[in-house]
DNA sequence: AAATCCGCCAACCGCAAGACT
DNA sequence: TAGTCTTGCGGTTGGCGGATT
């Protein structure tokens, strides 16, 4: 099991008062104790039930303060660290088809939670349409998605000649995108409009859409998303099948 | 070295839908 | 059928820590 149960506080955490705490229920970080506890009572009791849960094993917590821990964190097969490439493209795709879901989403992306993809999106990608000025539910963006930044991430992780025609390779998208000028604005702002040295992710969105040749090394970074243990597996072949067909079709 | 800024993410809130009584 | 409870979802916030000034 997964021991990296994160940035759990030693002391009491500061408390905030509400109506929970008119309950006497605790609010802010989880403690080491508290998670142990959780972890000990589902493991022997099963989830569910929140409410009674926190009542019968003795937390100060509300049930839904319980099931959010547990689903967002204590998990056995929450998957944690970097969003990998091929799982940022699954999740521009699968936004692109139902928007705002995230519970939807994430359950097609096995370990990730929904707060974690929701998280993802808007630290990144609303973080772009920001510095492109535009709205990221605008049509104009969400072809930008799909024609710039999703084919660049494709290229990143397998080179183009393997995976894409010829015409994806360089395809900056139908003309009608307005208010982009294809690769060129992306890659203009991808240069220079932010310091060097901002992001420290390599595998964020805003450093696949780097100039058209020019493929960020990510050898010896530990992320590259093939490596046993950091996104591979059968699901996400079956994944990368059905991408290269859908984008190999692209117009 | 200190102050400030900024990105990230855990956790909270409100609401809605479904389940139960 | 109506009322209450539980669960799940999406939006938002606050704090931490690293980067920058």
């Amino acid at each position: 099991m997964d021991t990296n149960c994160g940035p759990l506080v030693k002391t009491q955490p500061k408390m905030q008062y509400g109506e929970n705490e008119m309950l006497g229920l605790r609010k802010g970080p989880w403690t080491v104790d508290e998670d142990t506890i959780l972890l000990n009572y589902i493991t022997t009791h099963g989830e569910g039930h929140w409410n009674s849960l926190a009542r019968s094993a003795g937390l100060r917590r509300s049930g839904k303060s319980c099931r959010l821990r547990w689903l967002n964190y204590l998990r056995p097969d929450v998957r944690r660290g970097n969003i990998t490439l091929q799982e940022q493209i699954l999740i521009l795709d699968l936004h692109s088809r139902w928007g705002n879901r995230w519970s939807k989403i994430a359950q097609h992306l096995p370990g990730r939670t929904d707060n974690e993809i929701k998280n993802y999106w808007r630290t990144r990608v609303i973080k772009q349409a920001k510095q492109l000025r535009c709205d990221v539910n605008s049509k104009e963006f969400r072809d930008t998605l799909r024609y710039v930044w999703m084919p660049r991430l494709l290229e990143r992780i397998q080179p183009a000649s393997q995976i894409l025609q010829p015409q994806m390779k360089l395809d900056p998208g139908p003309t009608e995108i307005q208010g982009f000028h294809g690769l060129d604005s992306v890659t203009e702002w991808s240069k220079g409009s932010h310091p060097a040295g901002s992001y420290s992710d390599s595998s964020s969105v805003e450093l696949q859409v780097h100039s058209n040749s020019e493929h960020s090394d990510c050898s010896g970074s530990g992320l590259d998303p093939w490596e046993e243990g950091n996104g591979g597996g059968e699901w996400l072949e079956s994944l990368w099948n059905e991408l290269e067909i859908k984008y190999s079709s692209l117009p």
